[in-house]
DNA sequence: CTATCATAGTGTAGGACTCACACGAACGAG
DNA sequence: CTCGTTCGTGTGAGTCCTACACTATGATAG
């Protein structure tokens, strides 16, 4: 069944950069693409847009359709529009950046789709289309959001002792941080719930777990508290 | 002549929101439409992307057919793509923002285009569309980006003084700078060409011209520098 | 030519923040 | 009971930020 319009439309698509950490590094999602143009090659997770569809409902979409992903957490990054950049004809992409819990998700994105996998951020094959290029902006902004908005946390599961919080950091920012100097710098901020619980099966001494708090965040946010790390 | 597709495409847009810097205040360059929708209203400058066209590419010739502007600053600022922002069905729009400098472009916009004019940036109409959302989008990212990427300077003549300078950011970030402090950063910086030049036609002692240097910029940031006001 | 007016241009000191740095306590494993 | 591993904690030096006021210069008006 055809569309029909007065003028030509480019297609309209979303990709997404789907971030997840790990205890080593930070992962990134991709799909195996069965079809061409790129066809056995890697890239990201992404699709045509619908009509009456937003972009960021279609990336919710396709995450879910492609990777069994729900409920993450979903920003726009950047539209990449150059001519040329789909061999099929004039695709502008969407794309948008994503950041789950692997702990959660792991095994959904590995079953739902046989041709999913988690890649190392320092160890990803060639993609297809500008794909590699639409990686490096969503890496290079979460770099620089994590500083200044406290998206880190949607990394970690919502219990979580600070020597995992640290790890974040120093993966994201890929440079190591001192133990005091970043609790002291988190723990004054004041937006964390000290739990009454510690880690177990671990062996060794136990950390106590903390949870990020929203509501200290907006509170303090309004009272003119900026996040910096 | 039609154009058939097999999938429905949404159509796809770009609108500008250009900042230009007063005496006073900051300006934003608005259109009064002649058509429906919205007919009458103030909106800002746009129109549909051309096929083969990259997004960027169909704000710069927009730019140019409704406001006689050319070689400006222009940055993509955010993917407006909810269902229901244009009544004519979906529309989803690419939305950047412009720097301009006024002195040189004023006169060009008032003339081009008769519907065209500046507007002080807390003194804006009610505007078609989600134009005002996408105007607080470009406001709050030209607020942010200003400190910490050297763009201020694109709304300045080649050559000016410092109090110029301390002007914009007053404006751009609405509140006063301390004059001593605000000179020896950027100054100490060492981003700023100083001209053996000063001001003429002025009822007072002249300042002192100085003018960017990008080259200075480049070099001192692949050395560490970081640009921050 | 003198007084007036407007803006240019300049330094310092107190407080806040950043950064580097090391060791005893807790707990599980063997 | 010993060993191994991670937890959790404070201080001092240096740097950066901020607040703050006066003299110099040049144009204009009387």
């Amino acid at each position: 069944m055809p569309f029909t319009y007065d003028y030509p439309r480019p297609a309209l698509a979303v990709d997404c950069v789907v971030f997840g950490l790990d205890e080593e590094d930070l992962k990134v999602l991709l799909i195996r693409r069965g079809q061409e143009p790129y066809a056995g090659r890697w890239a990201l997770p992404g699709g045509f847009v619908r009509e009456n569809e937003s972009p960021a409902a279609a990336a919710r979409r396709e995450l879910h359709e492609e990777a069994g992903l729900r409920d993450v957490y979903l920003e726009q990054l950047y539209t990449f529009g150059a001519p040329g950049r789909d061999p099929r004809g004039h695709v502008i992409s969407v794309a948008h950046y994503a950041l789950v819990r692997l702990s959660d998700h792991r095994v959904a994105a590995a079953t739902d789709a046989s041709d999913a996998a988690w890649f190392g951020t320092d160890d990803l094959p060639r993609l297809a289309f500008d794909h590699g290029a639409i990686f490096e902006m969503a890496h290079a902004r979460l770099r620089a959001k994590v500083r200044y908005q406290p998206i880190g946390f949607e990394l970690l599961p919502e219990r979580f002792p600070l020597r995992m919080l640290q790890h974040l950091y120093e993966v994201v920012l890929d440079r190591p941080l001192d133990k005091r100097n970043f609790r002291k710098k988190v723990l004054e901020m004041g937006i964390l719930e000290e739990l009454d619980e510690v880690e177990t099966d671990v062996s060794h001494r136990a950390a106590r777990l903390y949870r990020f708090s929203k509501a200290r965040y907006q509170t303090l946010t309004k009272k003119g508290l900026n996040f910096e790390l």
